[in-house]
DNA sequence: GCCACGATCTAGAACGTTCTAGAGTCGTTG
DNA sequence: CAACGACTCTAGAACGTTCTAGATCGTGGC
């Protein structure tokens, strides 16, 4: 059987079990309305004639589309590990998650609009680029989740951690460990980094350590940490609290590149608690992210909107969590 | 508008327009068959009344399935790269592409399934880890393309990299340099590591090098690298070869902070030429796959047996190329 | 004027499945 | 025995779109 030959259909299994197409459905569904008996001999036509539902059909017919769809950015591990999480609280709920990437030459309206003819029930967008505006205009048209960015529109729903106290808590942990040059790497132009930087600015301030504000520009990349760690090699820091982990990465590369010690010279701190952090070799001081519960939000907070349920909240902030490993210490 | 109301339709648009439905279809479609004013009219009609496209409502009268599925592993950069690749090539081709990933919690055979029921017309596999037995059974359904992997089997299509010339590339590189204690960092029971690994052994035994062949057994991921580099400190070699540059960058680090100088003390060649890989900090010295042509050859192949081509060869084998940047220098 | 042809447009059926109403059967109760 | 309820099963329509055959109109040639 190859391209172009006609797959197996209820109509096939039918006409072999000397049923109705109907009933063949009702069993492949596992509905309530068929006999026992009928639904085994059914059952076991289909294995035989090896039947695959059309989702197409399905979709189309049902008028409940059981699909949401998710539009992620490649080469973000972050977004890899809330893949992971959101396919497991889908499948949870009986829904049905359909990707669509932005790459380097994919923009995000292209992601979003393939999923908009694909008749998804809901739409959630990991780290959204686009203005509100044009996400409160898809939210008239779907129900629309935005994780890991605030946005402050009523028709949006949001599940994000509170980025602001996240850099606090690694300010307040870096303090707690004696320092006081605590500089940071910003996010430049990324979702989240405003929030992120303010959290540091009222962390600093609050601990009295106004005149050692100092924000580095920096980015969501290897890169952006690496080029943040040169601007800060003339006049290091006791400590730097860092955007995300991946550049965190591209900093301590270059830190240990020239010959400074982490922690003992300079102790770093990420964010998010990506999977690489945990390896033993970068072993990653970092604020968590709780993907698992974010993902499980999100997934909630669509199938809620789905099913029309009067939402309390439309925004879910979750507390992020200090973990706290290696790469921060008491300052010398 | 909001969850559970209905979208405009044809019908709407036709109602609206005064023409019927298949009209409105044939506009849509730009197909000829309608006048110019009748498809300004239409055109207006639509754009007002927000008409998308019911693409399973489409997919399922046309018979014609545009899509192609792709299973892809999630925290694989190479995979990102060429999702990148892969939806350029199939816009090119006026196909789409619905992605199913492969999570640390959601196995391959459950990726795989969710496109068969989507009708996809053929399917791309990335890396796949399923005996070779069971593509055969899932290309007997459809077509199958395979990427990154020699799979043996007539009716199994394949596109990748000649890995054992990658690999001979890499060492006839070293070599060049003047380096004889090379290593080789394999990829474990990764998709393409034998026949890396069979490179390695081939090239060394063709400079005269049998008795310098070290094989330490590796992996695919940063910590994978990592691991094995410890297994190097006792007894460096001048050079090592590792399986993926993921894991190269694992080994440089662990290198790095063991104060060994690279390349003055040791030069690492990478694999993939992954997008970091480039990153100025990481200047990685790496045997580069040609994602483009790899994207290109595959979405034309899958297109091809979709459209009942009778296809030359089924398995194409792309040349690797050496990327010479900072990571590889003469031994001490 | 008649005929042939091409372009435009329409009506109706089909894609594979689910929904819904109704028919038929069986068992229980009055 | 008749009525009722529960369960099983079926027939037919619907979901939104495309395919296909045919009707209609306009134009050009004879």
């Amino acid at each position: 059987m190859r391209t172009g030959e006609r797959r197996t259909t209820l109509a096939d299994v039918a006409a072999e079990a000397g049923v109705s197409v109907a009933l063949v459905s009702i069993v492949m569904r596992a509905a309530p309305g068929a006999s026992a008996a009928t639904r085994q001999r059914v059952l076991e036509v289909a294995r035989r004639l090896d039947y695959q539902p059309d989702s197409r059909a399905r979709l189309l017919r049902s008028g409940e589309s059981r699909l949401l769809g998710v539009v992620f950015g490649v080469r973000h591990p972050f977004h890899d590990d809330l893949l992971t999480g959101l396919y497991d609280a889908a499948d949870k709920q009986g829904y049905e998650l359909t990707l669509s990437a932005v790459t380097p030459r994919r923009d995000e309206r292209t992601a979003i609009a393939g999923l908009l003819q694909d008749r998804c029930a809901a739409l959630i967008l990991l780290g959204p680029l686009a203005p509100t505006a044009e996400l409160a205009t898809l939210a008239d048209r779907l129900p629309v989740v935005v994780m890991t960015r605030a946005v402050r529109h009523r028709a949006v729903d949001v599940v994000r951690t509170d980025d602001s106290r996240g850099l606090q808590l690694a300010v307040d942990h870096l303090v707690e460990l004696g320092h006081r040059r605590i500089a940071h790497v910003d996010g430049a132009r990324w979702v989240a980094s405003a929030d992120r930087r303010q959290g540091y600015r009222d962390a600093m301030r609050r601990h009295g350590l106004d005149e050692f504000v100092r924000v580095i520009p920096g980015g969501s990349g290897e890169e952006d940490g690496a080029r943040a760690a040169r601007l800060l090699l003339d006049d290091p820091p006791t400590a730097v609290a860092v955007f995300n982990d991946l550049a965190a990465t591209g900093l301590l590369d270059v830190l240990r590149r020239h010959d400074l010690d982490v922690p003992g010279d300079i102790s770093v701190v990420g964010y998010d608690d990506s999977s690489f952090s945990r390896l033993a070799h970068i072993d990653l001081t970092t604020v968590a992210q709780d993907i698992d519960t974010m993902a499980t939000l999100a997934v909630s907070r669509a199938v809620e909107r789905v099913a029309g349920a009067h939402v309390a909240h439309r925004e879910t902030v979750i507390a992020p969590r200090m973990v706290i490993r290696g790469t921060t210490g008491p300052p010398r």
